[in-house]
Order: C-alpha cells, then structure tokens, then sequence
DNA sequence: CGACCGATCGTCT
DNA sequence: GACGATCGGTCGA
C-alpha cells in the first residue's frame, strides 16, 4: 500500500465531534504515526471499535465511573487514552467529544507502513507477517505505545495521526458488533465495529 | 477452522 | 479475591 500524498495531521476539530460512530468510520484509511527520537514507525488504520460513553455497557465509563486508571478518557478530543488489558497489554484509544464526555475509539488493526524493521524489534517477531499490527495489543507493541503515553494527545507530541488523502468507499467497509465484550448484555450487541473489507490486518474470525 | 486454555498483573470491590 | 475492550499455542474434527 503506497501513501497517496502529503501527509496532513489531523486537528483538533477531527476528534470534537459528537458522533463517535462517525468519527470511528472516518478514522478507516487514516494514519497512525509514532515518532519517539526519531525511531518513526505508522501504520493505515483498518479497524477501529467506538465506545461511546457513560450510557454504554461496554465503556470503562458507563454509568459515570470515574477512577484513576481511566482520567483520560474524560479528557479534551484528541487525547491518549491507554489502559492495561489481561495484565500485558497496552490498548490505544483515541478519545473523542467534549472534555468530561468520555468517548473513545480503540485502534484496533494497523496496516504497516514505515518502521516495519523497528517494529519487528519491538515484538520479537522474526517475520512481517499479518500479525505484526493485527488486534489491539500487537497495535501497541508494534508502535512503541504503553500507558506512560496515556493523558497525552495526539495534537502536539510523538503520537499523532495523519491523513494522506486516502478514502474508502462505502462498499469497502464492514460493520459488526465489538470484540470481547460480552460482559456488555444487550450493549454487546451494538453494531461499533468498523472494519475494512477483506484487509488482512483485521483481527478476529475471517469472513 | 473452531474451541479451549494458560499467561499475567494492575485495578477495583 | 476476581476480573478483564488479548494473544498465541494446542488439540480435535
């Protein structure tokens, strides 16, 4: 996959919106960019899960919850939130909406772009197989991002993400129920999950 | 290909 | 004391 023109950062405006649905299809196709001195890894974005807030079963936030561990996520749009899952891994959200509306999209599947030789260090991994930046802990791995980065924001510091033009179109995504959720009860059922059709960085069963 | 299982530990109850 | 917004390996059909 080739980059298609300049790469333009993504502002501010691109995560205050209200529509975490909207914000997660467009976050498709953009690109995920770690920048720690110098060492430059990024990866297209191919599937992201929204989690849209104190009404959702399946947010760290439903109900208000307010601890700690997740202060970032009810931080301004455009901040970092990254939470340790199963005691090992490091799961990257971009969070969206308002200050104290704690929405939030997890980046799901990446498809390798720069750095794939740094990424090959950082995980151990011997080849650049499908599963270098398939699902959200290898996400993390890959790039270099661990909850030190969570609180940050991606509008000023060495995570960003960037779009360089590209767009699906409407019969290239696939919308499904999220993973691993089913602590979640009917919420679990909500159709958050935005994938590309076919790409095989996508994590879960093949279609 | 599907089902299951162990690893691993910070956070919250 | 229990539980995950997971992963990779194994086992059986």
């Amino acid at each position: 996959m080739y980059m298609t023109g300049t790469m333009k950062k993504l502002s501010e405006s691109f995560y205050d919106r209200t529509d975490v649905l909207k914000i997660s299809r467009d976050l498709l196709g953009k690109v995920l960019i770690t920048n720690f001195s110098g060492e430059i890894t990024s990866g297209r974005i191919v599937e992201t899960e929204a989690y849209a807030g104190v009404g959702d079963r399946a947010s760290h936030a439903f109900g208000g919850k307010r601890t700690s561990r997740m202060e970032a996520v009810y931080g301004s749009p455009g901040t970092i939130y990254i939470y340790i899952c199963y005691g090992m891994h490091h799961l990257f959200n971009v969070v969206t909406n308002k200050v104290n509306i704690p929405h939030a999209i997890l980046i799901r599947a990446l498809e390798p772009l720069e750095g794939i030789e740094i990424m090959l260090k950082r995980t151990g991994k011997k080849q650049a197989d499908f599963t270098l930046t398939r699902g959200p802990g290898n996400v993390s791995r890959a790039l270099g991002m661990a909850k030190e980065h969570s609180g940050g924001n991606l509008l000023s510091g060495e995570i960003f993400i960037g779009d360089d033009g590209l767009r699906y179109k409407k019969d290239q995504i696939v919308i499904t129920r999220r993973i691993g959720v089913e602590y979640a009860r009917e919420d679990a059922e909500r159709l958050y999950r935005f994938i590309v059709k076919g790409n095989p960085y996508v994590s879960g069963k093949k279609s």
